[in-house]
DNA sequence: CAGTGAGCGAGCTTCCGCTTGACTT
């Protein structure tokens, strides 16, 4: 290394989890630092086997992971020639662990290296943080050896069996198989649930030329009941009987954590979980937020302070208000600050529509921490009858003082009607007599409990322990791509619902309809996810237990105190649990969910339906028989709970042979694409208004013409030499292709025209030239603030 | 784009948690 190199080399290397922050860090520092970032772990198990040697008391088997060599090179380089190496990751057990993994393979010695750490990305927290070093926390160390060697022996000896036991490629873990489980059983809350009808009164009243609403004290159960009331009261006399003014106040939520800001977004911006934190980490990376992946609710006092100005700028003294949050949930590590602007100045960025959507919602929820509660002013007023017994409440909220909710109020998991009738209400005294407008008895129905979204869900996980802010997105992610669950839209169908009126001295009744049942973006069991979830809860009900994490991280906190050996807690684990992992392997019984339907009135053969290699269908005989059975694949809309005898008869019909054309066999069938017909190998769709069950030989052909005149008519040029090669009209303009890809035409070429050298050339020009990102706005920078 | 499915057995699949890019129709 030259002299020159040496001189710029700077004295100390502090090392972070995060490039963006290494950038900020660095500028608090000046030049005597050099600031550079593991950009997370390091060193994991290996990927491939299970990479923990049980006999010799868990032992692990650590590598660099193979996206991370190039950047412990680098590190190891500048680790060498710096005097100080500053091991700065985060303040938790998976922290410590990158710090200790860092300290492993960069070769360093304690004698140059110290441990710091620090909650908040501020300039007096970090140079605080360099004042106070401290040395590698071997206790936390190892509690996160034990949660990581747990995960991956309940993960990688749970998986096999599913393979097994269901079909291959599934797969089991911790956090995961209770995630699917939640979903499973509120999907049978949900099934079980019988809704029952009732009937709510709302009467609509005068005083004082304001009109409001009062509702009955009770629900009524039948519609004579409804009726009966509504007659009753014909030429009643309505009188306050009460009027009560009690003050209450509202609070502020606590700023954004991971959890709560994907929730929120979810319901104000419809944004899904993934996309949340896409978003939120471009804000990131351009400056804009701090940390997205936290679980805590907690404001440095530069943000405090920052709020406070803005706060008191913008709405005045008597609008302020500075609080501190504590978290609630019982996992929680806390190494960052809440989710929140760094500037508070900056009321609206300049991006994308959906960065300054998700901006705008974290500013404002964070300013209206730092605001004073709203006063309100809650009125029930009670409304006796001369007819009967029979009592009306009309309730109304007056916000005396609106605080907080002048910038921002959280939003509730929606559910199906059940709207509150709250309004301004007329000011009365007691005894008070009143007009009656109208009243209505409306038949109303139960609601089964609500099916989970993803990011009600999240909610949930997080309440349990379960799971953590990085891998909130992430296991939603999993358990849909492995067929577990699926994210589905509803239509919901048409119910009828009565209604009763009473106004003036008639009663009437008339029946309407509404939709029920819709469901926007909720969270579905597949066929796949049930069998599994029941298999894994009939062997292995610890790992299914909702409580099993908690009990596992009370056990990491111990061991992180220093008071027990993670070694030893793993073997108390995991002797029992790998008994039951062997006696369920050695069953040779298949766990694929096989119900038998009954039999088939032809063959007199048995009907069964379970999960396949590629998913459920149904059996027809045996498979011990010496005839081969036969296979049918479910339907997209049908289910093994479900499943009939005579839908799945109806799933042998096809393929159906319709006739021959050109000496080929034509069929017709059911794809993933909807009903089609084969012939040879070529596939037509069939059009809508067609039933592949009756379709005839002649419509087959019929429909086998009209694709071929079509072909041809897109068709510009074929090469006589080259068949594979074509020139074809598209959508947006004549186009080349070639093995199932498509290339451009230039606009001054005429594609008529083109030889085959020509568009080889142009080919092979394409497949070289590294393609243009799409989809890419320019932002303006942000000035510095 | 649309296929498959037992059994035989090769070899494949898989966890959670920490972090970002590099990629498309």
């Amino acid at each position: 290394m030259s002299a020159h190199l040496m001189a710029i080399m700077a004295k100390n290397l502090l090392i972070v989890e995060s490039p963006a922050k290494a950038k900020t860090i660095e500028k608090y520092l000046g030049k005597d630092f050099t600031v550079r970032s593991s950009v997370g772990h390091i060193c994991d198990l290996p990927e491939k086997g299970l990479g923990v040697d049980i006999k010799h008391n868990f032992k692990p088997d650590y590598v660099v992971s193979t996206d991370k060599k190039q950047i412990v090179a680098e590190l190891k380089k500048l680790a060498k020639t710096a005097e100080t190496v500053w091991l700065a990751t985060d303040e938790d057990r998976e922290g410590e662990a990158i710090a200790w993994h860092l300290y492993n393979e960069l070769g360093l010695t304690a004698k140059k290296t110290k441990r710091v750490v620090y909650h908040e990305i501020t300039k007096s927290a970090i140079e605080d943080a360099i004042k106070h070093p401290r040395e590698i926390n071997k206790d936390l160390v190892d509690a996160q050896q034990a949660r990581r060697i747990l995960d991956r022996l309940v993960g990688y000896e749970l998986s096999p069996i599913l393979w097994k036991k269901i079909k291959p490629a599934l797969s089991a873990g911790r956090v995961q198989s209770v995630a699917v489980r939640l979903i499973v059983e509120r999907e049978r809350e949900v099934n079980a649930f019988l809704t029952a009808p009732y009937y709510k009164v709302v009467g609509q009243f005068i005083a004082n030329n304001i009109k409001f609403k009062a509702e009955l004290e009770k629900r009524l159960i039948s519609e004579q009941d409804a009726e009966g009331l509504l007659k009753k009261l014909v030429g009643a006399e309505f009188t306050v009987k009460s009027q009560e003014k009690k003050p209450s106040r509202r609070s502020p939520s606590a700023p954004f954590t991971t959890s709560t800001l994907q929730q929120e977004a979810s319901r104000k911006l419809s944004f899904s979980v993934a996309q949340t934190m896409r978003v939120a980490q471009s804000l990131y990376e351009r400056g804009d937020i701090t940390y997205m992946r936290t679980d805590s609710v907690n404001l440095s006092q530069f943000a405090i302070d920052g709020t406070k100005d803005e706060v008191k700028k913008l709405y005045g003294d008597k609008y302020v208000h500075t609080r501190t949050y504590k978290t609630k949930s019982s996992g929680a590590q806390e190494a960052h600050e809440a989710i929140r602007p760094t500037n508070f100045a900056v009321k609206e960025i300049e991006g994308t529509d959906q960065e300054t959507r998700l901006y705008d919602l974290i500013w404002k929820r964070t300013i209206a921490s730092q605001m004073s509660d709203a006063e309100i002013e809650k009125t029930v007023l009670t409304i006796s009858q001369s007819a009967g017994e029979e009592k009306f409440i009309a309730t109304g909220e007056v916000i005396s003082f609106d605080g907080f909710l002048k910038v921002y109020t959280e939003s509730d998991d929606e559910t199906e009607d059940e709207e509150k009738e709250e309004g301004t209400l007329p000011m009365v005294k007691e005894n008070q007599k009143l007009e009656m407008a109208e009243i209505n008895a409306m038949q109303r129905f139960t609601l089964p409990p609500a099916r989970y979204t993803e990011a009600s869900l999240v909610k949930k996980l997080e309440a349990l322990g379960i799971g953590r802010p990085s891998t909130y997105a992430p296991t939603i992610s999993t358990v849909q791509k492995r067929g577990y669950v699926l994210k589905e839209t509803k239509e919901g169908v048409e119910r009828k619902y009565k209604v009763f009126t009473l106004k003036g001295k008639d009663v009437t009744s008339v029946t309407k309809t509404e939709i029920t049942g819709a469901e926007k973006s909720k969270l579905f069991p597949t066929d796949v996810g049930i069998v599994v979830n029941d298999f894994l809860l009939s062997h292995f009900q610890e790992i299914m237990d909702y409580n099993f994490t908690a009990h596992v991280e009370e056990e990491f906190d111990i061991i992180a105190d220093g008071k027990l050996e993670w070694t030893k807690m793993l073997s108390k684990f995991y002797s029992p649990f790998h008994k039951i992992v062997e006696t369920t392997n050695a069953n040779k019984e298949r766990a694929a969910g096989e119900k038998l339907l009954g039999v088939d009135p032809k063959t007199g053969k048995n009907v069964y339906v379970k999960i396949g290699r590629y998913g459920p269908m149904v059996q027809m005989g045996a498979t011990e028989s010496e005839e081969k059975p036969r296979f049918a694949k479910l339907r997209a809309d049908q289910h093994m709970e479900s499943l009939t005898l005579e839908m799945a008869l109806n799933l042998f019909l096809l393929p159906r042979v319709i006739g021959t054309f050109e000496d080929q066999e034509m069929s017709a069938a059911i794809g993933r694409f909807g009903p089609y017909i084969k012939h040879g190998a070529a596939f037509y769709s069939l059009p809508a208004g067609n039933d592949p069950y009756t379709v005839t030989e002649e419509t087959g052909i019929e429909i086998i013409k009209a694709k071929r005149i079509k072909e041809i008519e897109k068709t510009i040029q074929v090469f006589k030499h080259d068949p594979e090669i074509k020139i074809l009209k598209g959508q947006y303009g004549p186009y080349m292709t070639m093995d199932k890809k498509n290339y451009k035409i230039p606009k001054d070429k005429d594609p008529a025209k083109l030889t085959l050298e020509e568009c080889l050339v142009m080919i092979e020009e394409e497949k070289k030239s590294p393609r243009k990102k799409r989809g890419f706005t320019p932002r303006k920078k942000k000035t510095e603030s």
